[in-house]
RNA sequence: GGCGCCAUAGCCAAGGGGUAAGGCAGAGGUCUGCAAAACCUUCACCCCCGGUUCAAAUCCGGGUGGCGCCUCCA
């Protein structure tokens, strides 16, 4: 597949390091809050990205971390006088909360900035013993200056971050700093911090050295993919590449993928603009996988709006593909239908279809993971199939290979068409729909409609079709 | 000031030198007791101006408009 690598701005081929085998690192949540739309789009995306590359047979490792110690978590903690763990424990659990029903994977590894400490330690030990850092009275930075290809990710020339610096450079953060792109590794223990002891005395690591640390402990010095969100090319990504590479010589990662943001209004989402939408109140109104499909029904390095009409469009076009499957299914169980031998002309069309869907699908999904397009391939299959519904003489293998299909592909995107739980129909609602069908017999509409109604109650909606009655979940 | 991205129908959104995928919404029709779904039909010369070319929405130059990073940030 080719994917499009910030560090050369070039779709690239995609060869991983070791053939057959992925190692892919995104930078995961600072967890002291329920998370918005805008952080929920790196985790559909690379959750794409992995299982698309699991699709094609990759034995992908894949780590995402939790920075459970931070300046917001700290606030946070003391606001609601309680412990750093208590906030970040609390928002650990919701962020799963969010991201199983979202259906992210879970990673392969999941590790928490509290508990790679040591790791850590022993990280800035390295760097410091080859003279990249230096001491300040509130911590140890890292000297950028000492490393001839700063600013090769972002491409920003070290004079010009000066520049950009503009009326911050009076302020007193720059104090002490040999250079204004001089980053902390190590923070010293302010009064009432929580602090683990280290060579420099009592204190906190660092941002960017966490993800440093936690990349080489749990898949080593160098990687296949490394992503996230675009604001963290500058300075995040560029101070780990710094950090990783100054300390080990070899290239952090070979990939370097970042995601687009979601707007408001044409404006990032942030939480310091406060434009953000929780998505677990976005939930409220619209399913998880609805949410999921509007992510992924563009391209990831192109920004996407959030509002609420967009969500509804969303919600429709994926309710075109689960209609489909479920009318497929419906169908194909037809008695006729079923007498239908599958080597017929018009099955044997289908089955074309279905082959072309799936060779249009990973078209797509190989240049540079075009998840629009995919969908496409799937709406095109939807439309094939479906056309064969109103087909007699289609057989019911083939509208079920259909079907399959369908699923599959909605599989590798996360999209979770059909749950299992949604096939089953409950002895209640059957009994209704009895009722009503022998309402229906004797003309007598008034009480069929009045069943319909005690149905959609109950979460069920029922549609006559030629072959009878379907009952389908809401 | 430095670096970078984007501009395609009412809306969303792919594509990217040879004459515009798909979805949503809309209109008309078929089916139907009604409803829902589905099916059929219909709906764009791609921001503007130059240039290159047999041919440009697609390439180049210049505008205009919008956005992002340079500060915690997905």
């Amino acid at each position: 597949m080719k994917i499009y690598n910030t560090m050369s701005r070039t779709k690239e081929e995609f060869v991983p390091g070791e053939p057959g085998k992925v190692k892919m690192y995104v930078c995961g949540p600072t967890v002291y809050n329920y998370f918005h739309l805008g952080n929920a789009r790196p985790l559909v995306t690379f959750d794409s990205l992995r299982r698309y590359l699991e699709y094609i047979g990759y034995n992908v490792e894949f780590c995402q971390n939790f920075t459970d110690i931070d300046d917001r978590i700290i606030l946070r903690a003391a606001e609601e006088k309680t412990t750093i763990q208590e906030i970040s424990e609390r928002y650990i659990k919701e962020y799963y909360v969010d991201a199983d029903r979202l259906n992210v994977l879970r990673p392969t590894y999941e590790p928490k900035a509290t508990e790679t400490i040591s790791e850590i330690i022993d990280f800035i030990s390295e760097l410091s013993d080859k003279g990249y850092t230096y001491e300040l009275p509130d911590g140890i930075y890292f000297d950028v200056s000492k490393d001839p290809e700063y600013g090769k990710l972002s491409r920003f020339r070290l004079g010009d971050l000066v520049e950009g610096a503009g009326d911050r450079e009076n302020k007193k953060e720059f104090d002490g700093k040999r250079n204004p792109g001089d980053f902390v590794v190590w923070k010293r223990k302010k009064e009432g911090e929580p602090a683990w002891s280290s060579p420099w005395g009592e204190g906190r690591p660092g941002w960017h050295i966490e993800c440093s640390a936690m990349i080489r402990k749990h898949l080593g010095e160098s990687i296949d993919i490394h992503g996230g969100g675009q604001d963290l090319v500058f300075p995040h990504h560029e101070n780990e590449i710094a950090q990783s590479e100054c300390a080990t010589g070899s290239a952090l990662a070979k990939y370097w993928v970042h995601n687009a943001f979601v707007n408001v209004d044409d404006e990032k989402m942030s939480k310091s603009a406060g434009n953000f939408f929780m998505v677990r109140d976005i939930a409220a109104k619209f399913d998880y996988r609805v949410i999921r499909f509007f992510i992924l029904s563009g391209h990831y390095r192109m920004p996407i709006n959030f509002s609420d009409s967009l969500l509804e469009a969303a919600e429709n076009g994926l309710n075109r593909i689960r209609e489909s499957v479920q009318n497929l299914r419906f169908t194909a169980a037809g008695e006729e239908r079923k007498a239908v031998k599958n080597d017929n002309r018009n099955s044997w069309e289908l089955m074309e279809a279905i082959d072309i869907a799936s060779k249009e699908f990973l078209d797509a999904m190989d240049d540079d993971l075009n998840t629009a397009d995919a969908i496409t391939a799937i709406f095109r299959l939807v439309r094939a199939a479906n056309t064969s519904c109103t087909d007699p003489s289609v057989s019911s293998d083939a509208l079920l290979s259909a079907a399959d299909k369908i699923m599959e592909l909605g599989e590798v995107l996360g999209l979770d068409i059909l749950g299992e739980d949604e096939n089953r129909i409950p002895e209640e609602v059957l009994q209704l729909v009895q009722k009503r069908m022998a309402a229906k017999q004797e003309k007598n509409f008034k009480l069929a409609d009045e069943i319909r109604e005690q149905i959609s109650a109950l979460g069920y909606q029922i549609k006559d079709t030629s072959a009878g009655p379907q009952v389908v979940k809401l």
